[in-house]
DNA sequence: CTGTTAGCGCCTTCAT
DNA sequence: ATGAAGGCGCTAACAG
């Protein structure tokens, strides 16, 4: 591989000239640069990106880290971050965290490969989030807290979200609700889950253990909480699924048993994900603003790059979706 | 930041030792490491992942290089070659080529920022591909023909299953069979198009030209030309989308002019993404096995790593999912 | 087992 | 306008 030197010799320069050339440095003739441009033509020379980075100790890119690349559900979250980041002229690296401490991800934070990181990945420890963090190198968290003055929380209101689904049920008539839950150790579902105990309380409906359940967040869980319900053969007269690939695990439990939604039960989901829409029946949920967190967490970074003082955490709103998998009428409550 | 010298300082050895240490490098004696890593601790020491990479000229890490990152199209294979990586040691990072010439993904290409790349992205150019697969920097290509001994091909049988998509219309009784393409400049597209033209000849139905029509392989060009077809009144009996999402499209288009698929007309697509299974009916399709084709890639990058001799060329076969978008009985038809 | 030292390829100050 | 030279932080001979 050609080196700048190489190109320097071939043009008959110095390394420097030929480094100003090659940069659009405004201090050589346009004779050089082009002898030098021709040289490197010549020599297919490409820069090479790590000791330039090396040198000028800023990459110009920005790393999203996700616990899972092929996840349907960070699209848009992906689409806002993405476009906040071209328009500022930076690069965006996405990685994964699988492999937990000694993933990719984990790597680029600790290696200070990028100049800035959004992270939405539980698995990565907030350990390493806080050790990382500094004044050149902003981060800004989706999933949870961390104390460090230069780690920025964004947030979506997951516990205002999960009351305004709960208390959706509650006014359409419903009065035995159940929650199927996401992975205990997680932040979003614990919110969501207060939330719905919240809205339960306001309205005077006592909470029963019995009605909470865990899906773990993967549709597979949705569906095993569902048929257990099911089996308890006293079911709710609607559920509020922590999110909605748990509540499509539900609608093919409910179909299996030829239980009709939303005639025979409501359900609402969480998240508004590409194919709620799509489901049978369309699937009533919380959409969570991913594009506009995607964005704003961009943002944030840049920011923080420019030394400006910062607004350390940010709640967004959820809206309530309604389609079709939630009914009016109360059925037959046995308890 | 704290650098390597700062740690061999306070660890009071010189920096090989601190090095050594720090990589677990069977070289210095157990109270030394004890000593570096306690100096790294306190000094909270990061190692400078560029001065490692530029030292070492290898990266252990692959790209994938994406032409929208927030694409679902990509899920599964972003999966396949995400675990082929994972399990050997490598690390992997996704990066858009939105910008073209100037995007991230140019830059990791030109700039060897990793020791492969994986590319399925239209908008960067044959060109930089070319000139930047070498011996120490193998490309894998899933979108296109590149000259060059170190960038392999790795493509699935688009033509073949463009066949078996017409030739399955054609079994179940359809003779006027429409075409909804892609973009021309696509070579995917171009394929597909060849298998159907050769199934119509095949079976000696002659090929209209009105049949054929362009959908851009987006879910709002399949709609703008199915409702184009309609118009026309003289509706085929069924209709082969060059992609899911066109044929997507032309389900919205088909049920606001409450035309019933597969009732009053066929259709089949190509892809099977997940929304396939979901949409209203199921959508008959071509699966394209992209997980394979994922893990197929970067195998053949870790093979050409290591100097192996290997096939240049793969041709993957694709399957032909039967949902309920196409019926067996041919509808009158009127040409 | 530990220390000295020479670069990896590039950028950039300083001198010419 | 151009050139010489000193690092950026790290690794890996080589010498002890």
């Amino acid at each position: 591989m050609a080196t700048i030197k190489d190109v320097a010799k071939r043009a008959g320069v110095a390394v420097s000239t030929a480094s100003y050339a090659l940069n659009g440095i405004e201090k050589v003739s346009a004779a050089t640069i082009d002898k030098v441009l021709r040289a490197a033509e010549e020599l297919n020379y490409q820069k090479n990106g790590f000791a330039s980075d090396l040198k000028r100790t800023k990459t110009n890119t920005i790393a999203l880290l996700l616990s899972d690349l092929s996840g349907p559900y960070f699209s848009e979250l992906i689409k806002g971050v993405q476009e906040v980041t071209a328009s500022n002229g930076f690069d965006l690296i996405a990685c994964s965290s699988v492999g937990g401490e000694k993933s990719t991800a984990s790597k680029f934070l600790k290696e200070k490969r990028v100049d800035g990181a959004i992270i939405l990945a539980q698995n990565i420890s907030t350990e390493v989030i806080r050790s990382s963090a500094r004044k050149d190198f902003p981060i800004v968290v989706l999933d949870r807290k961390v104390d460090n003055p230069f780690v920025i929380h964004v947030e979506v209101n997951n516990r205002q979200g999960g009351y305004d689904a709960t208390e959706y049920l509650i006014e359409k008539g419903h009065r035995s609700i159940a929650y199927v839950s996401g992975p205990l150790n997680s932040h979003d579902n614990e919110e969501r889950f207060q939330g719905y105990q919240q809205a339960l309380k306001d309205h005077k409906i006592p909470s029963q253990s019995r009605l909470k359940i865990n899906g773990d967040f993967t549709r597979e869980g949705g569906y095993r909480s569902t048929k257990m319900l099911i089996a308890q053969q006293n079911l709710p007269a609607a559920i509020f699924y922590a999110n909605d690939e748990m509540a499509i695990g539900g609608l093919k439990a409910f179909s299996e048993k030829n239980i009709k939604v939303p005639d025979d039960i409501s359900i609402i989901g969480f998240d508004d994900i590409l194919l709620a829409e799509y489901v049978t029946p369309p699937l009533s949920t919380v959409r969570q603003p991913k594009y506009e967190a995607g964005a704003l967490s961009v943002h944030m970074i840049f920011q923080m790059l420019a030394g400006e003082e910062v607004e350390k955490s940010f709640n967004l709103p959820t809206d309530l979706v309604e389609r079709q998998s939630v009914t009016g009428h109360e059925r037959l409550d046995k308890d």
